[in-house]
DNA sequence: GGCGCTTTGTTGAAATTTGAAAGAGTGGTA
DNA sequence: TACCACTCTTTCAAATTTCAACAAAGCGCC
């Protein structure tokens, strides 16, 4: 019924945000210094990588990489000024369109990805143990689980 | 020596990654609709209102949110037209400057620290047993820890 | 006391992100 | 068919963030 978090919990709080936001950081400096792509780059690389065609609708995109959909009609543009996606008109949804991977965004998503995955595993991977990983997991999943119903129930209209 | 992630922990790199980003933003956005604040905001008024004499020095501040100094500067002037800190030349270094907590940005974190503290509970924290706190806790304590120590490093001048 | 060299913080321009509004289509329904 | 409400994406302006100088002190050393 009150409303602060016990001291054990404000503390657990206190590291994970701290330390995220440090480690998002080093590995968005990383990624640049050792492959010129930003942390949006390579995810949205990796993402249309593995849909099918590899080819996603904007929307889809958006919500994946949890972007403002203007947001994401700039990275698209920038992306595709450096040759990295194409844009595509959508056949079945004349108001819609998709990005669709190129040759040279495939080719340059597989010479960053060894970069990146090292720079994950030695900067956190390499000091979990197995207990911890597990852990994370079933946290993180869990939480993003929630969230994501969350965000979609509070978008529906039915909110009486 | 592979450069690659078992697909465990690449699992779990992604869970946590996508629910961290999800979790920020909807903080974010409730403390902004229930307080105004941005989540910056906040969390400098908290360090602010931890420190000794409610003063610390914009190095101090920057490298504590993980901000860059130019960021920091716009920050500070932004609260500071806002009435919530002040700025004041530091009396042992004529170089530097502190922001100070000034009455009316306490009196704004006192109303705003139980909202955004109840977003943390109904997001986070009411769904974590108390291994996963205490595992939270020890994963990034240590890594922030770590991340902090590569950065110094990094910065000093003697790697040779 | 005067030089170089480093540290602190700010500034100004460019790049990015947000937020509101517009454009173009879709779908249901009268 | 015509209209209305809604969805998907883009556009534009404003706010924020980065990046590359810069000014103003400190600091050691001759």
């Amino acid at each position: 019924m009150t409303e602060s978090l016990d001291s054990e919990r404000m503390a657990s709080w206190r590291a994970y945000i701290e330390a995220s936001q440090r480690l998002f950081i080093q590995l968005e400096e990383d990624l640049r210094a050792e492959t010129g792509l930003t942390f949006a780059d390579y995810h949205l690389l990796v993402l249309l990588s593995e849909a099918p065609g590899q080819r996603l609708r904007m929307g889809e995109l958006a919500s994946r990489l949890v972007f403002l959909p203007s947001r994401l009609t700039y990275q698209i543009s920038s992306m595709q000024r450096r040759g990295l996606v194409a844009r595509q008109p959508c056949p079945e949804d004349r108001r819609g369109s998709e990005a669709v991977l190129t040759a040279a965004g495939l080719l340059t998503l597989r010479e960053a990805a060894p970069h990146h995955l090292r720079s994950v595993r030695t900067h956190l991977m390499d000091d979990l143990d197995d207990a911890e990983v597990a852990c994370l997991t079933r946290v993180f999943e869990r939480l993003g689980r929630r969230l994501r119903a969350d965000r979609d129930a509070s978008s529906t209209p039915d909110n009486k």
